[in-house]
DNA sequence: CTTGACGTAGAACACCTGTTCGCCTAATAT
DNA sequence: ATATTAGGCGAACAGGTGTTCTACGTCAAG
């Protein structure tokens, strides 16, 4: 075998690892198969994509399929360098409606996206955001247009500021929740607004507000 | 002429050089020509071809002949950078005060900035932002902590939400500003509230309001 | 009007590129 | 000994991709 094992790395796989690393950093963009290849002292591109897919595996790539240029090495911490967050917005906030959740098709979606600075948004992934569309979160101090960006989560702490369902209304809110036994004290952001409280049963926690952006 | 020159850029490059810098920020890699013509809004990947040649030329961008994803946005380190404003915080609003204005110490402090994503503030450079303290902006649907960017100017267009100064209250507030003859008429952000009117030689315009962030 | 510079549009071309298929070799397990 | 698995190879395919060519339209200067 001329396989000679680097952690669990055949030769092959260790020469792609390194060739596309240096390759990345001389030219910014990662290479196309047949660089690899070339590069990397590869028979043939079959062999490439063999070696990709065991990388892939390994969780040592990640890869947009049949996209060119598609493999991409696995560096968060690059990703955590990165200053600007994207948040894709995927609905809108109306009191009336439950809070939309994201899902996959919303967030390849690239149109719909606002720019989060990630000093703004402390290490949260997982984010989206929702327009605020009418008055009705005014006692929430968040008018027609605001951006919401939300974490997603089901369960929140005393003091959290979430979008809440309210099941017996049929009105989703936003507000400060505070756990008090059976019952939830949703308290308004307002100060000149009373809190007011709901059971337990009847709210459905959909996240909690990490920001919010008011273009002017 | 379809055109609406922003700088000396036309309306389609510069839908180009936007798509390709959301493009990059959000793939890590650049984009092909037809994404570049689909996300941009181009009719034909010639139209694409023939606006990058003149992106290039006026030393937007980069390219690799004939590779694809060969375009790259001129100078990344300086794109990124500029992804993210770091605006000043020079002060707080208060009710009775002036709104503070930046002056050079404060811009040298690097300490107290917030960074905001430049698509939030488009294209505006000389910012500054101020923390709200207390419940005064309780009308204009800010609350206490939230942060107020602002461009320093001292007249304002109808329905700017604007900082301005009542000189004859001693009092400073955020309101929307219309002008009305010798009056203005100042109009709160909460809707339910009534505007009101001053004369306007007992205000003083401090600067317009870009955003408003809120960290929850 | 003519001309020339610019902007637009569609199509075609030639090459690039990721993927897959069939076949091979060698080592290991059954 | 046979089957199985991992690694390897070359060729071909289908669609992606950058580029270029032609034709058309607009507008301002000569």
């Amino acid at each position: 075998m001329a396989n000679t094992p680097t952690g669990s790395l055949t030769d092959s796989q260790q020469r792609i690892m390194d060739f596309i690393n240096r390759y990345v950093s001389m030219n910014d963009v990662p290479p196309t198969i047949r660089e690899i290849q070339h590069g990397a002292g590869i028979s043939s591109t079959s062999m490439v994509s063999y070696h990709l897919k065991a990388l892939e595996r390994a969780n040592l790539l990640n890869r947009r399929e049949r996209s060119s240029r598609g493999v991409m090495v696995r560096d968060p911490e690059r990703v955590n360098l990165r200053s600007v967050l994207n948040v894709p917005v995927v609905g809108r906030i109306v009191a009336s409606e439950p809070v939309p959740m994201p899902d996959a098709d919303a967030m390849r979606d690239s149109e719909n996206s606002v720019q989060v600075a990630r000093s703004l948004v402390n290490g949260d992934e997982d984010l989206y955001a929702l327009e605020v569309k009418g008055n009705s979160m005014i006692d929430a101090l968040i008018s027609d247009g605001d951006i919401v960006v939300m974490k997603r989560m089901t369960e929140v702490q005393n003091g959290d500021l979430a979008a809440v369902f309210l099941t017996d209304r049929n009105e989703a809110t936003l507000k400060r929740v505070y756990h008090e036994g059976r019952r939830l004290r949703l308290k308004p952001e307002n100060p000149t607004m009373q809190p007011f409280y709901v059971d337990a049963r009847h709210v459905q926690i959909q996240g909690k507000v990490v920001c919010v952006l008011r273009k002017v």
